[in-house]
DNA sequence: CAGTGTGAACCTTTTCACAGCA
DNA sequence: TGCTGTGAAAAGGTTCACACTG
């Protein structure tokens, strides 16, 4: 075993194959190895084992992981043993959704609280909290023991969110805004930008085509007749 | 320049440098460089240059970049020069926000249909298109021509989807189910997964938790009068 | 002389391959 | 014998630092 601090890149997949374990234990095996998890996990067997390898030698030799024992171990190591009470910021579409979204609750994120700016939405009820003001944020996070931000607010609002939370003391920030906030060292922020992904998929989309535009005319060469 | 073939990393980071450069057109400068498109892309300089200069030598040294110059550059780069239509999988609350959702259509993402399995939501019509049946992928993904399938399912019924696309063929899949769905090489997906980016953050809340601990207590013994 | 473009150094992550253990 | 745990090698990505140029 390591010391402390997991590599980034570990810490990524993690919530990966807790995931698969955890449909892995629905399913009978009790004992699993690191080909099997890496395979539910759409990754490979060394990534696994190393992965695995930071939080301590939990398994077997000839035989694998005990998968009940690993989900804790996993679990303990993510800080998925305690509740994580969340609250969002913008209650747009978007917003909308993700307070309906049943995911979170199964993982031990909470919803405790939606707040918004526009008199609109304001004390609207969505899945079983009602909306408050932004300017409430301190009391709110004070109230609700807040630990994550999410942000769902258009772009020019995303900053002063932001701000707003982190003067509330909020220390982790998860930003759906297509927009860069800058925030105080010791906050945590992760971006999920939903046209970026887009993009990107658009660059390789759009090689493929390429590609399939020089192999079919390489093609209609090879049906020449050779010049002989 | 380099030749051929763009690294991942940079490939990631062009829409963001993308976004901050249309936002600064719009601001006014015609020039930008490398260290403020860094600063509005939150990243660093170097890494700017580095990953324009995969593109090409854009830049003029002692001045900048040119921004419109460089926007057309980019878009050409990731495909944006043309429209790309988008099929949405799965009506339910995100799907449902995914196909309102004004960010695409900016950014050449124009959302073609919408399709779903159960009778309460088909023929429903969200944002302008109607929710079709699942069974007629192949029929709209002819009709619309549609490039990226974008799958907003419950996580049981991924994979299904995902091969109904392919059949279908398309080719570029994003994710959203909390689910690994494994596709033929030729297929590009990307997966979006919301609890494991909470799962992410929480585990270095949690981190700073246990740091801010070890840290009181040494303040705590630091103020305790030294043995003499 | 300000600022790009880029080799070279550095760091992180992935993969390999195998010793060692149940 | 089968599979983990891990050094060591390879690949990939980031940062440095500076020659070069408009």
């Amino acid at each position: 075993m390591k010391e402390r601090s997991i590599p980034e890149a570990t810490v990524g997949r993690l919530p990966v194959y807790l995931r698969a374990l955890v449909e892995i234990a629905e399913h009978g095996p009790t004992t699993i190895s690191s080909e099997n998890l890496a395979a539910a996990a759409g990754v490979n067997s060394a990534k696994v084992r190393k992965d695995l390898s930071y939080l301590g030698s939990y398994g077997t030799r000839g035989v694998g992981y005990d998968v009940a024992y690993l989900i804790h171990q996993v679990r303990r190591e993510l800080g998925l043993t305690q509740d994580w009470p969340v609250l969002i910021a913008g209650a747009g579409n978007l917003g909308h959704a993700l307070s309906k979204y049943k995911g979170f609750g199964a993982r031990g994120f909470r919803i405790v609280a939606l707040v918004d700016v526009l008199p609109g939405v304001l004390g609207q009820r969505l899945g079983g909290i009602s909306v408050e003001h932004v300017d409430d944020l301190p009391a709110i996070v004070r109230r609700e023991d807040v630990a994550i931000g999410v942000i769902c607010t258009p772009a020019p609002a995303a900053q002063d969110v932001a701000d707003r939370m982190v003067t509330a003391g909020i220390r982790s920030i998860l930003n759906f805004a297509p927009a860069m906030i800058v925030v105080p060292e010791h906050v945590s922020v992760r971006k999920v930008d939903l046209s970026i992904e887009l993009q990107i998929l658009a660059y390789y989309e759009q090689r493929k085509a390429a590609l399939a535009t020089v192999r079919d005319g390489r093609a209609r060469r090879d049906l020449q007749p050779v010049p002989s």
